[in-house]
DNA sequence: GTCGGACTTTGAAATGTTTCAGAGAACGTG
DNA sequence: CACGTTCTCTGAAACATTTCAAAGTCCGAC
């Protein structure tokens, strides 16, 4: 009867003796069919290796069980982390997460949220190449549930997710200044984006307060956040005369803070008595360091599902409100600017 | 008309003034229908914002535009690499990448499992938490394409793609000997996993026939091949007594390594001089550490294109042939094996 | 004019679910 | 025994697409 197709209600129904009806019933509402048939038709279904169509089921349903995240970077492992915690909060739900990758660049990121349009998915959580886009604001006109996280849009039409890049830049530096550096470079770039610039507002904001001199925090630009940035950087760090030349470095991620710390060492440099290195995001390898990393810790696992939550509250509740929410970084003081000899207690976590 | 409703077919039909067919031709046989009304049609389209239901058009079609990798470790880097190559090909495909992720627990590969079946997707590539798993078959005799990525099945009802781990072990501990230690330790575990068997038989075989002593290479168990498992391998290296200490040590994977490296040089140790380390798997990270990370370099997205070749051909190709491929590896000399003074020239990529 | 062929377009069937109004059955109550 | 309730089950409609046989239309050739 099957003949090699794979087995649909109709064929467990049959096979049951019953009608389809009540086998869509046995799944969806197990408690309206009484415990006699409801058996009958499991063993069926188990008999036939039957399997629900989640394309059909959808179709007719209206409504998808996928959630979808587009992330920037696949080399950053911060943004797996973030991941991490949506599919925490998808599997509460039990709901699927979908995982797209943009690797930085637009086109992709149109080709992929396309997609998940045609999918009809619940809702989409993305860190945009460019929060402005308008490719976004079409998402939101059509009504799709949509939270960008670890970036802030100018518009607030939609929920948003992120972590106080100001004041993370504030005590990176802050925290610098305390252990007595007097002149420190800002490492990071390109400027365009949002977190670069908030995080150097921060730093310069702190530097000035505490009366010190605009000319002592300088901006060493890179084009991207990648370990090789770092290294160039680096490089470039070493190049300037030795009166010009900052003591402490505060990268704006620790891609660029690890890439940094291994062309300081592979230079001879000791970290933290040569050169002090603060980065930002904390991920897991910041600690893995040869020198553990100081680090700028965002709850990364704690965005993401922030994040979940927000877009499951738009896509089921009627009276949703859009909010942007701000989580507060914390720093985490490691070896790579705490000399050994000074340091007391084990680092915060 | 459409009063919030997202268009349909039938709407574009409508505003062009067409039949339903005509509307799917221009979207799937576009040579079949004239300029004119081509065009006509993808104006309304436009107009009207539509965007094509997937789950009808599969439905209908049978067929669906995806592919699925489940990963193992979402920690490891390793697998997003692989994961980046396999989207690469589902790229020029034209299909969209499903990433799940087991995180190594059995019951979570099931979940997906059945959820991707649900789905009906193209083709499933996994890196099975138990390669052996009865519910791998399962998926074979349901006929789903299914690729196993970076690990082998006992039986031939599959296809796969891994790296030949035995060579692996072969050539890390032979350059170890060739820098003339002479005591050397495995790290890596649990030995259930089919990796770490055969990478230490590996490391044996070589160890033998260079005419040393088995006495001399010493396997130091651990729980998984974490960073975390890596630093108390190091704390237990170091507790041997100096005339058992090996001088150099060959970790299972890149993270076991760097958790190594971290300790060693927290403990006061210099690398390679006092240990020489080397790791698996090449990733990005074991060129960024402050020690530069010797390593058996797999190609990591090669893996994945080659994976993903696989399963579309089981998908497409009527009379395809299970195969199993086997990558070869190769060592990646850094610092962490060759000290400064006798090292010669760039590192080999 | 009429015929044949090439090119376009149409309309209905089919895909595998869910939903829902209503049909039956079973049962206690008056 | 008629009636209302409660509990199960049924069958048809609906979802948005693709496919395909068949119907139209156009055009040049005879």
């Amino acid at each position: 009867m099957l003949n090699g197709r794979t087995p649909s209600v109709k064929d467990v129904a049959a096979a049951a003796g019953v009608s389809l009806g009540t086998v869509s019933n046995v799944m969806n509402r197990p408690e309206v069919v009484s415990a006699r048939t409801r058996e009958r038709v499991e063993r069926a279904m188990t008999e036939l290796g039957f399997v629900r169509n989640e394309s059909a089921r959808q179709l007719r349903a209206g409504t998808s069980r996928t959630l979808a995240y587009v992330m920037l970077d696949g080399t950053n492992p911060f943004f797996h982390d973030v991941a991490q915690g949506i599919e925490l909060a998808a599997e509460d739900a039990d709901l699927s997460l979908f995982i797209c990758n943009s690797n930085s660049r637009a086109s992709r990121e149109e080709v992929h949220l396309d997609r998940l349009l045609q999918q009809r998915v619940q809702g989409i959580l993305i860190t945009p190449v460019d929060p402005a886009a308008p490719h976004l604001d079409e998402l939101s006109r059509r009504g799709v549930p949509l939270v960008v996280v670890d970036r802030v849009r100018g518009v607030d039409n939609c929920c948003s997710v992120a972590v106080d890049d100001v004041l993370g830049g504030r005590i990176a530096v802050e925290h610098l200044a305390e252990q007595g550096h007097e002149r420190v470079a800002f490492i990071g770039g390109p400027d365009s984006l949002g977190q670069v610039k908030e995080r150097l507002q921060g730093a310069r904001e702190i530097w000035s307060s505490l009366g010190r001199s605009p000319d002592d925090l300088i901006y060493l630009p890179t084009d991207a956040m990648t370990v090789a940035d770092g290294r160039s950087a680096g490089e470039r760090l070493a190049g300037l005369p030795a009166r010009r030349r900052p003591t402490a470095a505060f990268c704006a991620n620790d891609l660029l803070a690890l890439g940094l710390l291994q062309q300081s060492i592979g230079a001879g440099l000791r970290v933290p008595d040569d050169l002090a290195i603060v980065g930002f995001d904390d991920i897991e390898f910041a600690a893995a360091a040869a020198v553990p990393l100081t680090s700028v810790r965002q709850p990364r696992q704690e965005l993401g599902r922030a994040a979940a939550q927000l877009v499951l509250d738009e896509a089921t509740n009627p009276d949703h409100k859009h909010s942007q929410l701000q989580f507060t970084p914390e720093l985490v003081a490691r070896a790579s600017t705490v000399s050994r000899a000074s340091f007391s207690g084990a680092p915060r976590r």
